[in-house]
RNA sequence: GCGGACGUGGCGAAACCGGUAGACGCAAGGGACUUAAAAUCCCUCGGCCAAAAGCCGUGCGGGUUCGAUCCCCGCCGUCCGCACCA
């Protein structure tokens, strides 16, 4: 149906106001506009397109089967933005696409014994339906799924020219295993040390793995982090910390040969090297302590049976930092001693300790407890003692100690001979200099150096469920890549998931191929990509989504990236975020684009959480089977069902498990998705979590109505004539154009900082005014000057809520005789000259507490301000005949009289 | 453990760059309309006080300032991330 043949209807109903439904029928428009939009294509996005462009992107989800209200609430943002910069003349990209490649595929194939192919697009053609059903300004023209074979041969390709470039390694590193389902292990799925489903204790495996060289953009990722000034700083200040900076010291320690004992022959004995960032505080060493995996701890291990079971402890800690950091420090001295650097008298001892981790620094360090909290909590186990070398501003050294709160703030050094008195910044220069000088085996003792935390970015996944790596071993070549001409390598259909292990190291066939290169029989390579991969390029694959020869067309990828507005979850701060940066500039080096920043603008909405419920017995309820009352002030929840009571508990995030979730699906089906999609938005700010409510949805669907009511009111005082603009206004016009010129003029700057809820604060304002304004006329149709400024005030409502509830939006647009869609046409532009108001309203404070208020003409000068202002009753009362000592005027704004 | 954020009425919040604290909405209470209900419309709504005047009030304790929700110092509480979840 297109706009056109809806007129004879609406016609008539101008005709006839009586016979305009009082209730707005959202159930009817929303299908009705939906099917409108995709028959005239408005939302079809062209590279050719010649209007500048402007590039708004959501987060694309994993199809879990249902949306989610995550999901509605980022996508209605999006929304907002795309709609919102479409109307104001640009050439809007807004695609949409699967991250569909993951874990849950695999765990619903063993649960349900269906294929992950077959479960993952299942998936997608719900989701697809359900997002639809939003109302949504997407290009679903662009769509993409990363499971299919038309996107990952793409990223196949990627990975070969990142091989080609250097930008790949192969490295030994650590995972979790299983030992009982012989599988690799999250470290979501490793719960208190043991393996989620088999319940076995989890093991710490040393595997090859494919790594992207991340470390070699750790300065160029960190200092262009400057350059996003539209990111919000806690992100860039995350990443910012995950990078990890650090200027430090490398120090060799001598091991006394006295203390090597046993481990007479065993290599590195002869010393131990550490990175340090505080070598200002080595006069404060109590220890040192190195890794468990550090080949030192393995070679005192082959020695020792008790530190071998010790080590074997630690690692069942599992692989992940929090875990390490968080366990109760431990430590098992292996009996050797060094030298201190600067005091051969001074011998420390040598410690594994399950602190300490193998990939940051060298894997080993010297412990000063006095300033390092962590040293501090080990020594206190030992009791090893602490000595504090730095002794804050104002404090007595004589008297300064360190018990259980180690001291890491500024000061001068004490205990310390040469260095004393120095501050730490000279102390560590002055450490340096003269480790740097001192030569032992050839080698300076010291060397500065910048260390980051940053590690390599490992990809190898031992799982079927993702992109194959496209390399094959070879016995006599090597690592050899798949051709290009061989591309895509497609993971094999027939697995199964009914035995332990990765399907495609079982797989009878797959994995056996030719060798490329020599012809002889050879393996593919059976571990596949981490699904940040994926995530990781898909935003450029969008601007050119069904090329078939490359994974992008340069010259169309420069032209729509960066993306102007990236909007996502907090919880993709770092890792996705930062992959997708150093992702671009992998792309760029190997010429895919021509640019390193992805992401111009990003935004980072909050969640969205819900009140807990619980019975009688403790179980979860999920929302729609209580029922909310609130008489009094008292709410009071009860089961539907049975009358019982029903304990109201805390909000949290919505999830399955508290089965505190909503589904939009029913929400979208009560109260239509405009109402679901004004909800999200209005109710918190944007970055902020939102608080789901039955109450405030209802709300939400009141103001729905409201507004709908109010453009017909509207229609009726104007007439079914569109007015003329007349010669001239009258008071009342003019008052209406003033009020919606000016709500006009903060509803654009607050959709262009994204601040929907006070965006929506000020729609309800213009609304409340112009509905007074409206109920105030008892003639219809009214004078044209009246029925212009009425007409072109519901014009700017309409569009001003447009963006956020687009169907409605339409249907009101219809009504106030307009062709065509609001979703095409332009935004109205807002005459600020009208704004300006010609008296201005002061406060009057004495000594900066408020007495009143003063009301003058903008151009009143200060002289006439400040005796207006003394005149005031309250003034002389506050003032009590003290003498006014200085009178403060904030231009247009406050008048504060100092006595 | 490390890192990051947040804290304002009964509730979600607003307050431009340090300048009227509580816009707007929800809930609640009162009223109108109605046979009744729903819907709608009007009024009240931070605390103390009968009211006016006034005083108190932005997690807590200090400080800077003519003036602090906003800046500084120190606490308390809540939430998030930590590299194989996406």
């Amino acid at each position: 149906m297109s706009a056109a043949n809806s007129r004879p209807a609406a016609f008539f109903m101008r005709d006839h106001p009586a016979m305009r439904p009082e209730r707005y029928n959202m159930r009817e428009a929303e299908a009705k506009w939906r099917k409108a939009w995709s028959e005239a294509g408005v939302f079809r996005t062209l590279n050719a397109d010649p209007r500048p462009k402007y590039y708004v992107l959501e987060m694309f989800p994993y199809p879990s089967g249902r949306i989610h209200m995550g999901h509605v609430r980022n996508y209605a943002m999006g929304d907002v933005v795309a709609r919102f910069r479409r109307a104001r003349g640009f050439n809007v990209l807004h695609p949409m696409g699967w991250d569909a490649f993951g874990m849950p595929a695999e765990n619903a194939a063993m649960k349900n014994n269906t294929h992950p192919a077959a479960w993952t697009y299942a998936n997608i053609d719900s989701m697809r339906a359900q997002l639809q059903s939003m109302g949504l300004s997407l290009d679903w023209s662009r769509e993409i799924a990363t499971c299919d074979p038309s996107y990952y041969r793409h990223q196949q390709k990627l990975f070969l020219d990142f091989l080609a470039a250097g930008l790949v390694a192969r490295k030994k590193s650590k995972v979790n295993w299983d030992p009982v389902d012989h599988t690799v292990l999250a470290n979501e799925q490793v719960i208190d040390g043991r393996g989620w489903r088999s319940g076995a204790v989890v093991e710490q495996r040393e595997l090859t793995q494919w790594f992207l060289r991340i470390t070699d953009f750790s300065e160029d990722l960190l200092s262009s982090l400057d350059r996003l000034e539209r990111w919000p700083e806690k992100v860039r200040l995350m990443q910012r910390n995950w990078i990890g900076r650090s200027e430090g010291l490398m120090v060799r320690f001598v091991i006394d040969p006295a203390s090597v004992g046993a481990l007479e022959g065993e290599p590195g004995t002869n010393e131990l090297e550490i990175y340090t960032t505080r070598p200002d505080t080595l006069f404060g060493a109590k220890f040192m302590a190195i890794a468990p995996d550090h080949p030192l701890a393995a070679a005192a291990a082959r020695h020792d049976p008790k530190l071998q079971a010790f080590i074997e402890e630690c690692r069942r800690v599992g692989t992940s930092v929090a875990a390490i950091e968080t366990a109760e420090k431990k430590g098992y001295d292996i009996g050797l001693r060094v030298f201190h650097p600067f005091d051969p008298e001074w011998r420390l001892p040598v410690y594994v300790a399950n602190f300490i981790l193998m990939d940051y620094g060298t894997g080993a360090i010297f412990g000063c407890p006095a300033h390092d909290q962590r040293d501090l909590d080990f020594v206190n186990v030992y009791g090893l003692g602490a000595t504090p070398v730095v002794c804050p501003p104002d404090v007595d050294p004589a008297t300064f100690t360190v018990n259980t709160v180690a001291y890491d703030g500024d000061g001068v050094m004490i205990n310390s001979r040469f260095l004393d008195g120095m501050t730490i910044e000279a102390a560590k220069e002055e450490v340096a200099r003269r480790l740097e000088a001192v030569t032992i085996g050839n080698a300076p003792q010291a060397r500065r150096q910048v260390n980051f935390k940053l590690r390599d970015w490992g990809i190898s996944r031992q799982r079927y469920w993702g992109c194959p790596i496209p390399v094959i071993h070879c016995e006599d070549c090597g690592v050899v890549p798949v051709p290009e001409t061989d591309l895509p390598v497609r993971l094999p259909e027939d697995v199964t998931f009914d035995q332990p292990g990765n399907p495609l190291d079982r797989h009878p066939t797959w994995k056996h191929v030719a060798c490329p290169r020599c012809g002889k029989p050879a393996r593919r390579e059976t571990d596949t990509m981490d699904t940040f991969v994926d995530s990781s390029w898909y935003f450029v694959r969008f601007t050119d989504p069904t090329n078939e020869t490359a994974p992008t067309d340069p010259a169309v990828a420069n032209h729509w990236l960066p993306v102007d507005q990236y909007i996502g979850g907090i919880e993709h701060a770092i890792l996705h975020l930062l992959y997708s940066r150093f992702f671009t500039r992998a792309m760029r080096k190997c010429g895919h684009v021509g640019i390193d920043e992805p992401f111009a603008g990003l935004f980072t909405q909050g969640m969205v959480v819900h009140e807990t419920y619980r019975d009688g017995c403790g179980q979860w309820v999920a929302p729609n089977e209580v029922q909310i009352d609130a008489e009094g002030g008292a709410r009071r929840a009860i089961m539907i069902d049975t009358g019982e009571p029903v304990e109201i508990g805390p909000v949290e995030k919505m999830s399955k498990s508290k089965h505190n979730t909503v589904d939009p699906d029913e929400i979208i089906e009560t109260y239509g998705a405009d109402t679901a999609r004004w909800f999200m938005l209005s109710d918190s700010p944007p970055e902020r979590d939102v608080i789901w409510t039955e109450a405030g949805v209802q709300g939400a669907y009141k103001q729905t109505q409201r507004l709908w009511r109010l453009v017909c009111e509207i229609e009726r005082v104007v007439g079914p004539e569109r007015p003329a603009r007349p010669q001239a206004f009258g008071e009342e016009a003019k008052r209406i154009r003033q009020v919606a010129h000016a709500a006009l003029a903060r509803i654009e700057d607050e959709i262009e900082k994204l601040r929907f809820n006070v965006c929506i604060a000020q729609i309800y304002e213009f609304a409340n005014a112009l509905s007074s304004a409206v109920g105030a006329i008892d003639a219809a149709p009214v004078a044209d000057d009246l029925a212009y400024a009425f007409a072109e005030a519901g014009d700017i409502l309409v569009h001003c809520f447009a963006p956020m509830m687009p169907h409605l939006a339409e249907e009101c647009w219809e009504v106030l005789g307009h062709d065509g869609f609001v979703s095409g046409s332009p935004w109205p532009e807002a005459d600020r000259g009208l704004i300006v108001s010609d008296s201005v309203t002061y406060v009057v404070q004495v000594n900066g507490k408020k007495r009143g208020e003063l009301t003058l003409p903008r151009e009143a000068g200060n002289p006439a301000i400040e005796s207006s202002a003394l005149a005031l009753d309250a003034v002389a009362r506050a003032m009590d005949n003290k003498p006014v000592r200085k009178v403060i005027i904030v231009p247009n704004r406050i008048v504060n009289v100092v006595v």
